[in-house]
DNA sequence: AGAACAGTTCACCATTTGGTGAAGTATTGC
DNA sequence: GCAATACTTCACCAAATGGTGAACTGTTCT
């Protein structure tokens, strides 16, 4: 759901962590370590962005390398477009009316 | 805060709410209609989108109407064009790749 | 095998969130 | 002026959230 998407990125801590990996894969440590946060919340937070599909995570050797997955942003993508496409329609058909080549409709 | 603005789309109700206003203008009432909800809980759910900017409200007799303020939504698709821009580049070089005509860098 | 390292799971806690019913405020219509 | 309408404010409640320390699991290194 994209409330489920938009819920996990409500969060300051959590939208750091897409910076970060939209920058390239890190492990639970290299993520943690800029926030002031015990390795417990860490997980909790990663948690929720792979619950929401956002994020995939996969162990390697002792450490837990996360990724972030592309395809789950074009969902809010799409929800944007759609949004904005009314109102850019409305700016559209002011600005037909201000250059006086409206079609009559 | 962009993460108060996620947290404003983290819940469905709140999530049709705008996709309403994006249609036009609406009145608390109108809003509340279409979900098994009391006033008091609607009222809650647009004080959290005019809070975060997404929102305004206006008295026009004795009802309240609210309208959407584009304005918020262009920092959100700031984020999701930085954001997508890191994979576009990625997905651009490997094209690149697939046609051999990389410029070897 | 045993110590050190990287994370996770497990209670547990304080705060926030989404909801309610009851009472209050502002505006309209008789 | 008074009743009805349209909300909002005010407690209040249950559940979810973000955090913690302690104990556990899996992996590497010696």
């Amino acid at each position: 759901m994209l409330s489920t998407t938009f819920g996990a990125l409500a969060d300051p801590t959590r939208l750091a962590v897409v910076g970060r990996l939209s920058r390239g894969d890190a492990t639970m440590g290299e993520l943690a370590e800029p926030h002031r946060i015990t390795p417990p919340a860490m997980t909790k937070h990663v948690t929720v962005l792979v619950d929401a599909g956002l994020v995939s995570r996969r162990r390697v050797g002792r450490t837990v390398v996360c990724s972030l997955r592309p395809e789950a942003f074009s969902e809010v993508e799409q929800w944007l477009g759609d949004l904005t496409a009314y109102w850019n329609g409305t700016v559209d058909r002011l600005e037909e009316l201000l250059r006086g080549d409206g079609d009559g409709h």
